[in-house]
DNA sequence: CTATTTTGGTTTCTTAACGCAACCATATTG
DNA sequence: CAATATGGTTGCGTTAAGAAACCAAAATAG
């Protein structure tokens, strides 16, 4: 049966999973956010299969990560853009990058940079903050209980 | 030939993928994260399959995103614990987490809350700040050219 | 000490997803 | 009209996921 989707989870990170947990997803909104739109130039910086770009970009069109937008003259050709759903992931991309940079260094040794087009300044590590601006770890937190006996396994044990 | 692999590439995202980028990896980082360490309680809370489970451990293991210990008098039980590289993995959950509660409410209303321990706050959203503290968008920031050349498309051209 | 349960797996089998390559239709270019 | 670019779809073989059964060692119950 494959793949187990989580769409009634109470867990959101579950659901997030849903929508770009697969191989292909997250890259191609990476790739959607290193500038790329069309099918064909997807299909060549990732090296997709193009049966699976199709899926993938018509299910991220369902989900409203993406959006297709007709461009020239007759309607002949179509642009993917990012929706703001999908440009919200930007953390996402960024706290996954970051922790690849540090824990699986490339392999050239030259991590890409992101600056900020204005001021030219490299990006701050992601960190979880409280309110205040108190960084924390996984060991500062806590969870209601109630909430937390049925975070992710209840989509599983009523399915 | 299924799951392609990019080991060898420069995108530091595309090789944090190939370690928690599959449906189940993230999630049981994230069980872990809530205090699972059992391989049964693994697998009755999220209800995946024992070798897919298994194999995904191992994995997990093999990268060192947890790190298998041996409890008890004989050695007969084992604990999967987050090492450092796992708990590092922290932003990336809460950001997935923040990104899923905004984008897909959870059916039940209740999203989870996390809270600072020690002074009961909750957690700010995440965000991609310049060092100075700028918010950014995906729009504010650039990268240098020849390096968003290659982001992620070598490992399948040459490989 | 034996029987049962817990724990941490492995094996088998079916089904779904992936990857490749070929094919296709429309629109542009020459 | 032929060639090419674009955005797909179709077939087919391979691989990975999932369910359930099986297994062995250790803990627990009686």
């Amino acid at each position: 049966m494959a793949r187990k989707r989580f769409d009634d989870s109470n867990c959101s990170v579950a659901r997030a999973l849903n929508e770009v947990g697969d191989w292909w997803s997250l890259l191609i909104v990476l790739q959607a956010m290193y500038g790329t739109r069309r099918f064909v130039d997807f299909q060549q910086e990732l090296g997709i299969a193009r049966n699976i770009l199709c899926d993938r970009l018509t299910r991220l069109v369902d989900n409203q990560v993406l959006r297709k937008v007709e461009v020239g003259e007759h309607g002949s050709r179509q642009e993917y853009r990012l929706t703001e759903k999908g440009r919200d992931l930007f953390p996402v991309v960024i706290a996954l990058r970051q922790w690849g940079d540090k824990w699986n260094p490339s392999p050239e040794g030259v991590p890409l940079n992101l600056r900020d087009r204005e001021t030219g300044q490299a990006i701050r590590p992601m960190a979880v903050q409280t309110e205040g601006g108190k960084k924390l770890t996984v060991r500062d937190v806590y969870m209601p209980e109630e909430e937390a006996a049925e975070s992710s396994g209840d989509g599983q044990k009523t399915g």
